[in-house]
DNA sequence: ACGCAACCCTGGGGGC
DNA sequence: TGCCCCCAGGGTTGCG
């Protein structure tokens, strides 16, 4: 789940639930998602603190507390946040739980632990630590044509790159390319400017359009890739059938017919 | 600098 | 029912 328009509509979840309540308490159930950090530490150090704000960039989320640290959050694969009135409510993956002062909690969920939960006192410094590129929805056209100017390979691996754009995962690359048909192992250096552009354009529409949906694949337009992406899916284009290739290690789903590598 | 495989962890689905 | 293999929207590391 988690790229940009999932943390983004997490973020937005956490802003309308979980602000300006007492921390009662922290309920670490499997420590291996703390990174940085012992359960203990977490606990001690949140308890009795309060969330005030969040701030995301590409797919991470920090969380500032009143403290005046802030805690990150990074949800992997299989990462989410729920609310829930009651602790016995908490779901299943549940890894770490926060209970609020009124019993109100925060579940961190994430069946596959590759999410990672964390204390740090500064984002930009961490942003920094992590080489993180520009958020997918900050970076400027001039930007974006330089990240294309000064690298090489396939056009999927490099919107994949997080320490060069941040916030595009495996989903969204897909329908990126889907969008300005072009073929995902296409060299970027045969990629003409023209190409760059309406790239750069389809990643700012589609990231947005899919916030508006909430990041619900059943709320996203029918004439996108995602909602057919998969074993035995259709073009919604031209009603041929998708095809997969393993690019940057990861599974591409694209139209072998719309999609050409001449740009 | 880049591509690739292996690895981290858990669970669902298909084939036998 | 059990077992084995593959797959899954994250990322890192080490090698060629």
């Amino acid at each position: 789940m988690p790229e940009l328009p999932d943390v983004e509509t997490f973020k937005r979840y956490l802003n309308a639930t979980s602000l300006h309540q007492r921390i009662a308490n922290v309920d670490v159930r499997s420590a291996y998602v703390l990174k940085g950090v012992s359960a203990r530490e977490l606990e001690r150090r949140l308890k009795r603190r309060r969330f005030e704000s969040s701030r995301r960039h590409g797919k991470h989320l920090f969380v500032r507390t009143d403290g005046d640290f802030w805690l990150r959050l990074h949800f992997g694969m299989t990462g989410s946040i729920h609310y829930f009135k009651r602790p016995e409510q908490a779901p299943k993956h549940t890894r770490v739980f926060f209970v609020f002062a009124n019993t109100h909690c925060l579940a961190f969920e994430d069946q596959r632990k590759f999410g990672e939960v964390g204390l740090i006192e500064d984002v930009n410094e961490f942003l920094k630590k992590r080489a993180l590129g520009p958020d997918a929805l900050d970076v400027s056209l001039g930007q974006f044509r330089e990240i294309f100017a000064k690298h090489r390979g396939a056009v999927k691996t490099i919107l994949l790159n997080q320490n060069l754009v941040a916030g595009i995962g495996n989903i969204y690359a897909d329908e990126i390319l889907f969008r300005t048909r072009v073929h995902p192992a296409t060299q970027i250096s045969s990629l003409s400017g023209k190409t760059v552009t309406k790239l750069f354009r389809a990643t700012r529409c589609i990231l947005k359009r899919a916030i508006e949906a909430n990041a619900d694949v059943a709320l996203m337009p029918k004439s996108w890739l995602l909602p057919h992406r998969g074993k035995g899916g259709k073009c919604p284009g031209c009603g041929r059938k998708l095809r997969s290739a393993t690019i940057g290690g990861r599974t591409a789903w694209f139209c072998a017919h719309r999609q050409r590598k001449s740009h």
